[in-house]
RNA sequence: GGCCCGUUCGUCUAGCGGUUUAGGACACCGCCCUCUCAAGGCGGAGAUCACGGGUUCGAAUCCCGUACGGGCUACCA
C-alpha cells in the first residue's frame, strides 16, 4: 500500500513553526516511504481564509524546501486540493449519511443551544448538545424540512458502539467513552461543512494513510473516526504532534516573537537550518546526531522516534544551527546567500557580484566563521566597499595608545613595499611591534581601526588583502593625518 | 464541570526492566589556540528522571493515585 499523507492548512494566516513543523513530518514521512505527500488548503473558513495566505503558505513551504506531489500548483487525480472546491463531495458523502441514519437535521436554534450546553456542563454530563432533534418523528422532520425551515445536519454517534479507541503512532492506544462523543455538526444551516466532516470525506477521497498533525486534534480524532466508519471507509493511522511552545511555557505567538516562517527568512535565517532545528524539535535521529539534513530526514524519518512531550522552541540554538550551516556552505553558495543582504543595505549590486564574483568570493573566508545570521554580514563586511568614519572611541582606544602612530607609520612603510598578498602582508607588519618598540596587539590593532574604523573586525592581513593595496595606504595616511 | 493527553539537566532530547557513577546538543564557566572578534580543541558545572504508592531479586523504564501543565468540549480549524 503507498503511503498518501497530507498537510493541509487552513489559510487563515502565515504559515507558523508549528505549521512548519507538521508539514516538515508530513513531507518526510512520505519521502522515506517512497509514498504520496499531498497539500491540500483547507479553506472551509471564509471569513479568515485568503489568497495571499495561501499564496504565502506555499511560498514559505518551497522556500524551506519542500515539495508535494499533488496540490497547488502540482495537480493530482485526486483534486482539487482546495476544501471551497470540493463541495460536491461533501454533499455526497452527506447523502451517503442521511440514507443510512448516519446524519440528521437538527432545527434547535443557537440559543436553545447555548441554553442545553450551559445545562449539560453544571450537571456534569459529558455530551454537549442533548440530541433532541435525533428522537423527531420522521413525518415531523420532512414536513419541517421541506417547510424550509432553518437547520444543520448533525452524525447521529452510534452509542451502542463503545467506546472509540484507535492507536496512535506517537501517544499510543488512546480510547474516548462513546458518550463523550457529541452529535457534533456535519453540515452548517448554509450547507457548508464543518472542518470535522469535510477533513474526512477528503482524507477518505484522498486516500490518505496516515494522518499526522497537531495535537490540538486529538479530541476530534474520536468523532472523525465516527464519521469513517458512517461513511464505510478504512480509518487512516493518526500521528498526532504535540505543540510547540514559547519560553513561558505558554502556546507560541506573537508575544515570543517572530512565529512565521517568512519572519526568519527575513532575519537571516538559511531554511536548511530552520528545516533541521524544527525537524529535531520533537524528533530524534539517534539522540546524538544535531545535525540532520534533508538527505538523512528524507532517508531515515519515522513516526516511533517522535517525542510525546511539548515542546520549548529555544532561537538560541536556532541560531547557533544556522551559524553551523552558514560555516558550512561553500564559498559560491554563501555568495548567493548574502548577496540580497547586500544590496539591500545599499553595498553592492547584483551587475557589480556577477562582474566581480571572484573578489565576493574571496571576502567569505573573513565572515564565515563570524556570523550567524545573514542579517549581519553587511556590517561586517562593510568597510571593504567604503572608507570608514573613525568613531572617537576606537580612535581613542587604538590609535592614541602609546607608540600607536610610530606604529601605524611603520606599517604604512612597509606595506608600501611588499606584494599584497595575506602571507607577504603579516610577514612584513610582524617586524613592526620590535622596531617600534610595541606590543604586537598594540601594532596590529592602529592598523585595524585605521582601516576598518573599529577594534573588531575579520582577521588584519587577509582583509588587507582583499581590501587592496590602494585603499589600505590611503585609509593609513588619512587615519595619521587626524592624529 | 466532563473527556483526553503530557511531565528526564535552564532548553531540545537519548533511554523502551539490569550494559547508567542517567548519554548527546544549545546556553553557561574555565583552559588552549590567537592580531581583535569569531570558529575550533580540551575540561567543568548542571537532572534526588514531577510527587506518592505499588509490581519485581532489580524501575527513569510496568501499574495505580496525586499535583502541575495542555487540548477538546463552536453552525473555528
Amino acid at each position: 500500500m503507498t503511503v498518501r499523507v497530507r498537510f493541509a492548512p487552513s489559510p487563515t494566516g502565515t504559515l507558523h513553526l508549528g505549521g512548519a513543523r507538521t508539514a516538515i513530518y508530513n513531507w518526510a514521512f512520505a519521502r522515506r516511504n517512497h509514498g504520496v505527500f499531498i497539500l491540500r488548503i483547507d479553506d472551509t473558513d471564509p471569513e479568515r481564509s485568503t489568497p495571499e495566505n495561501t499564496a504565502q503558505i506555499i511560498r514559505s513551504l518551497r522556500w524551506l524546501g519542500l515539495d508535494w506531489d499533488e496540490g497547488p500548483e502540482a495537480g493530482g487525480n485526486h483534486g482539487p486540493y482546495f476544501q471551497t472546491q470540493r463541495a460536491r463531495n461533501y454533499t455526497a458523502a452527506l447523502e451517503r449519511m442521511k440514507a443510512t441514519g448516519h446524519a440528521y437535521p437538527c432545527f434547535c436554534s443557537a440559543d436553545e443551544l447555548a441554553a442545553k450546553r450551559d445545562l449539560t456542563r453544571t450537571t456534569g454530563a459529558t455530551s454537549g448538545y442533548d440530541r433532541t432533534c435525533r428522537a423527531l418523528p420522521a413525518d415531523e422532520v420532512a414536513r419541517r424540512l421541506s417547510a424550509g425551515e432553518p437547520h444543520v445536519w448533525r452524525l447521529a454517534v452510534p452509542l451502542e458502539r463503545g467506546p472509540v479507541g484507535f492507536s496512535d503512532a506517537v501517544r499510543g492506544e488512546t480510547e474516548f467513552p462513546i458518550e463523550s462523543i457529541d452529535d457534533f455538526v456535519l453540515v452548517r444551516s448554509d450547507g457548508t461543512p464543518t472542518y470535522n466532516f469535510a477533513t474526512v470525506v477528503d482524507d477518505a477521497d484522498m486516500e490518505i494513510t496516515h494522518v499526522i498533525r497537531g495535537d490540538d486534534h486529538l479530541a476530534n480524532t474520536p468523532k472523525q473516526i465516527l464519521v469513517f466508519e458512517a461513511l464505510g471507509r478504512k480509518t487512516p493511522v493518526f500521528a498526532h504532534l504535540s505543540m510547540i511552545w514559547g519560553a513561558d511555557g505558554k502556546k507560541l505567538s506573537k508575544r515570543h516573537g517572530a512565529t512565521s516562517v517568512e519572519a526568519y527568512r527575513d532575519m537571516g535565517y538559511l531554511p536548511e537550518a530552520l528545516l533541521n532545528y524544527l525537524a529535531l524539535l520533537g524528533w530524534s535521529l539517534d539522540g546524538e546526531t544535531t545535525i540532520v539534513s534533508a538527505d538523512v530526514l528524507t532517508s531515515s524519518f519515522s513516526l516511533e522516534r517522535i517525542s510525546k512531550n511539548p515542546a520549548i522552541f529555544d532561537p538560541e540554538k536556532l541560531e547557533w544551527m544556522n551559524g553551523a550551516y552558514l560555516r558550512g556552505m561553500t564559498a559560491s553558495a554563501f555568495v548567493d546567500a548574502m548577496a540580497p543582504w547586500l544590496i539591500e543595505a545599499g553595498l553592492t549590486t547584483g551587475e557589480d557580484i556577477d562582474a566581480r564574483r571572484p573578489w565576493f568570493e574571496s571576502i567569505v573566508p573573513l565572515i564565515q566563521e563570524r556570523v550567524r545570521r545573514l542579517d549581519e554580514v553587511a556590517e561586517k563586511v562593510a568597510f571593504l566597499f567604503a572608507d570608514p568614519v573613525l568613531s572617537a572611541e576606537a580612535t581613542d582606544k587604538a590609535l592614541r595608545a602609546d607608540g600607536a602612530s610610530a606604529a601605524l607609520r611603520a606599517a604604512r612603510d612597509v606595506l608600501d613595499e611588499v606584494d599584497f598578498d595575506a602571507a607577504s602582508i603579516e610577514e612584513a607588519l610582524r617586524t613592526v611591534p620590535e622596531a617600534v618598540g610595541v606590543k604586537p596587539k598594540t601594532a596590529f590593532q592602529a592598523v585595524r581601526v585605521a582601516v576598518t574604523g573599529s577594534t573588531v573586525s575579520p582577521p588584519l592581513f587577509e582583509s588587507l588583502e582583499v581590501l587592496g593595496k590602494e585603499a589600505t595606504l590611503r585609509r593609513i595616511d588619512a587615519a595619521l593625518s587626524q592624529l
